[in-house]
DNA sequence: TTATTTTTTTAGGCTTGCCTAAAATATTTT
DNA sequence: AAAATATTTTAGGCAAGCCTAAAAAAATAA
């Protein structure tokens, strides 16, 4: 049984640890939950003892395996809360996270398990991220973005990288939803903005959002 | 925001307070939570403080309107999700309180009234009991206990006082579940059992389960 | 490679919520 | 009403999870 913070310490270990290969450092634990570096470090002794990472002084932190497992759970009921909020309770893709993250902390997998079901088993949650299966195993697609593209090409957009409200409510004013096909049409020299085609209409989009939508390429 | 040993507080306070009618004694309060009444003391003190109960020293505790509002809330979340575990996730109603002690925690006003309205706004939980509404008014309806008949009378089970696995599990393997008419036929001298007619079957079932039982009479 | 800067850890403190034991108050019994 | 008993509060302690400030180690620059 882990407290809350143990969980959220996992969880945030979890997602940083994709961004750099070795270990995961104090501080951008810190950053990424809104606390102290003085206060990650007891934690990180403490999961040590736990087994839930390896944590060397001075040297950051990595996921054991055990740890591993136990931060994809959380994630998994984080999504699968995520989607029922969408898909039965008429909240929209900006409104979910903050509910999520008091639900991921639930402790009954029979409630996630028949959740899972009753959501009949999505695989992605409603900014496009995969949800890891009971077993702890999670589909990664190689995360292109839509600034990755060259001109003429064409992508499906599968996810956002940023997913703050601020960011949603504008791509929701923009039209612009999962699943939609965004050709790049031209490059503006001067900012870097695209111009692209969505549908039947044309439209510019910063570089900075362009780089915050990920894409499969068609 | 209050903490959820505040929360558990309230709602203690609150199920204590329809037994005895002046303040809700620290013991009792202890006893309900499976803590000490030194804890509870502190607790109490905190909750006069924010104004939720009015507490004398040594004359127990009574909620004020802000304080029975409050746990009705509390109360309102936990029945709703009962119903959604039984209801849409396939739970058996001794399974899902527990879960729902977890999930009357969550805090989102959106999610309460869109829960109810997805559940096609129920007036029970599984177990009987009424589901208050958002203003925090809530329907009591007079308990009559099986026991409280006379013979050749007739009461439609409509909910449990025990409302622990145990009993629940026994209901369960006895087939007798809320909507049931009973009819009761029979006392018995020596142990206050009674014999009982339900559907188209008789059974005997202790004075004690009798006193267990809500119904109304028809 | 030495000095400077940045990062991380340690030390010590605070709040919440729990505890036990002792003291204070209330209740019941005689 | 006084004595005995039961209940409740106070006092003091402990763990978790946070903090600031100072010390230690690592990384970077000169």
């Amino acid at each position: 049984m882990l407290t809350f913070s143990e969980e959220n310490h996992l969880k945030s270990i979890f997602h940083l640890s994709s961004e750099s290969e070795s270990g995961v450092s104090t501080n951008s634990i810190a950053d990424n939950l809104n606390t102290k570096a003085s206060s990650v470090t007891e934690m990180l002794k403490k999961l040590n003892d736990k087994l839930l990472i390896v944590y060397k002084k001075y040297h950051g932190a990595q996921l054991t395996e055990k740890g591993r497992k136990t931060a994809l759970n959380i994630i998994r009921k984080h999504r699968l809360w995520e989607v029922f909020l969408v898909d039965k309770l008429n909240f929209k893709w900006d409104e979910v996270h903050d509910i999520a993250e008091q639900l991921e902390h639930i402790q009954s997998e029979k409630l996630t398990n028949e959740l899972d079901k009753f959501l009949d088993f999505p695989t992605k949650d409603p900014h496009g991220d995969p949800i890891p299966n009971p077993a702890g195993f999670i589909k990664f697609t190689p995360k292109l973005k839509l600034s990755d593209l060259n001109i003429g090409e064409t992508g499906k957009f599968v996810g956002v990288k940023d997913s703050s409200s601020t960011f949603l409510k504008y791509l929701d004013k923009r039209q612009i939803s999962l699943g939609s096909n965004i050709k790049v049409l031209h490059q503006e020299e001067f900012d870097q903005s695209l111009h692209v085609g969505l549908d039947e209409s044309n439209l510019t989009i910063s570089i900075k959002t362009a780089s915050n939508l990920y894409i499969t390429k068609i």
